[in-house]
DNA sequence: GTGAAAGCGCTAACAG
DNA sequence: CTGTTAGCGCTTTCAC
């Protein structure tokens, strides 16, 4: 196929590039008759422009890139990251940006992913997934200087825009609907304590038992790592200490760990009560059906991208902080319905 | 932070910039002193070559692009996409390619986003996950003259290169596996037949049956999309017909179809047997484990890549074709163990 | 082995 | 409203 130029089009148009240039980028400042006979140009021969000479010009790519620093396990188990990915690509599609994905797992894979993200003109801006390997990146990022945001709280946020849920109230909240419906074991399964989100779902949990006036027990706190296998562990490592109620700090723990109460011969929400963290589609299909946080993911995903756009154009200061609200959705499997 | 050119890495050198860009782009011909000195300012100064520059000066943006035409539901519910995704990534990584993700829906996504993927001297070519909407993207992309590769058998695929498994030869190898141990009444839970891999599955099914000497049963057909809670519905329809085993085209399907055996009280594979297919981590941690066809989606992801990579240098001319061998995995679910 | 010079295809002042 | 003119930062002949 042709590999048109501006020039092509110009003179088959019969006016100058700038012109052209012009009505491909919807300037205002053309006459309609022109305007037409320029379109109609670019229409009958498929004109495309080239994106890497539009780029070096106007030092705008129009391309955002999601880094998502991954231990291999959660990415594949946990519906959050496809939910998240899904947010943030058609928030790229809406505003008319393309979107770059490097996934990676390792020291080596960050290394030799890091030049290739700050290349300047590749990336107009970076959303960076939170985790442990991310808050390696984030130095790097900063000193890099081109704009990015974090999807989730990094530990530190120092001149750092992020967007993330407030986990902390999320999940004194669903501790405390525990709490006011009579349960008085009530345990958690809490994420790996080297992410903020485990770190303040914890924190919500053990703040909703000490402002109801209860003593923390510790055996009724055991820790999964996000994983359906790792909530089946941990509601065995649980069973002996005999809670009549868990905060699960996801619903793929949640399912996990219910699985694990089943095969023990007891019921949900019968013997023991759960509420989970997500509202993802498993949620819904557990038997029973899972009360949960609902986390706006879809929405967070895009949320993350106004912001990156924000700071593309307005300027990186001052860090942008986006708190986005939850809810909790009751179900059956806290026995309160 | 600074924005050095290769001008200012070569007057900083002492050498002349196409000195600098010989020693960035490791050509062979430099003085090993001189390419010392280079680098040495290169590593002193933080220098990074500007990417679009050198896209269009080059004519190679080193950027492939993933198009994913998907029905929202199952790439949300299936682990295979987040698998094949991470294969991709790998790949690209490995061969130093950046990776761009193109998610969409419907029609309207498509006639937005095709304009994206094939401005030229973005993109060095496009792997293609099959599909109903892909498939017409199939012939845009062919006459855009823009190096692709399917993921998948599309339905139409002359001229086309493509990598996919032999998804009839591995059904038939299922379905022929519960034959052989003597169930009697082998249902299926096909998917959707807009497309070759539900086909392909549903005709190897149909086959080992036939080779058999056996007559088809209708009322042991069902369709599902992928999604858990199809198959579970699926299995709600096939139980008046008394199936004694299923063959389920995914996993995914599986487990909600076992789901439904469970709660009418039957139980697996004491009552029903069942073989999946993917043999992704949900298939080994099931109640009980199932036997499945094991599909290597990592590798197939690579190998999408690897054939894109010879497609862009060698030429698209003929187009490849890249089948990838399945193997069964006996677990518990088929009573055969 | 190294440098000079000519683009790659587009944007964006600046004139007119 | 339209055309002219410089670049954007790099690769790549082609001389030397």
């Amino acid at each position: 196929m042709s590999s048109l130029t501006l020039e092509d089009i110009a003179r088959l148009a019969g006016v100058s590039r700038s012109t052209v240039s012009r009505v491909v980028n919807e300037h205002p400042h053309v006459r309609d008759d022109v305007r037409q006979r320029v379109w109609e140009v670019i229409q009958r021969t498929g004109y495309h422009p080239n994106a890497a000479a539009r780029t070096l010009a106007s030092q705008r790519s129009w391309m955002l890139g999601l880094v998502l620093p991954r231990s291999v396990s959660s990415f594949f188990t946990d519906p959050f990251f496809p939910h998240l990915v899904q947010g943030i690509a058609h928030a790229c599609n809406q505003y008319d940006y393309t979107l770059s994905l490097f996934l990676f797992a390792t020291k080596d894979d960050e290394d030799k992913i890091f030049p290739r993200i700050s290349r300047r003109g590749l990336m107009d801006g970076i959303i960076l997934q939170a985790g442990q390997l991310g808050d390696k990146l984030i130095d790097r990022l900063l000193s890099s200087n081109i704009p990015f945001v974090v999807a989730g709280r990094p530990f530190h946020c120092d001149g750092v825009s992020y967007v993330d849920v407030d986990n902390v109230r999320a999940s004194y909240r669903a501790t405390e609907h525990l709490i006011q419906h009579g349960y008085k074991r009530i345990a958690t399964i809490a994420g790996p304590d080297n992410s903020t989100v485990s770190v303040d779902r914890r924190e919500g949990y053990l703040k909703a038992l000490t402002d109801h006036g209860w003593l923390v027990d510790e055996s009724l706190i055991v820790e999964g790592d996000f994983t359906e296998a790792s909530g089946y562990r941990a509601m065995q490592a649980l069973l002996p200490a005999r809670p009549d109620a868990v905060f699960a700090a996801s619903d793929v723990m949640a399912i996990g760990a219910m699985r694990a109460v089943h095969q023990a011969g007891l019921t949900v929400p019968g013997d023991i009560a759960f509420v989970g963290f997500d509202d993802l589609p498993p949620a819904a299909h557990g038997t029973p059906h899972l009360t949960t946080i609902r986390q706006p993911v879809h929405k967070f995903g895009a949320k993350a991208v106004e912001t990156l756009i924000d700071l593309i154009e307005q300027g990186t200061q001052p860090a942008r902080r986006i708190i986005m609200d939850t809810e909790l959705i009751v179900r059956e499997s806290c026995g309160t319905h």
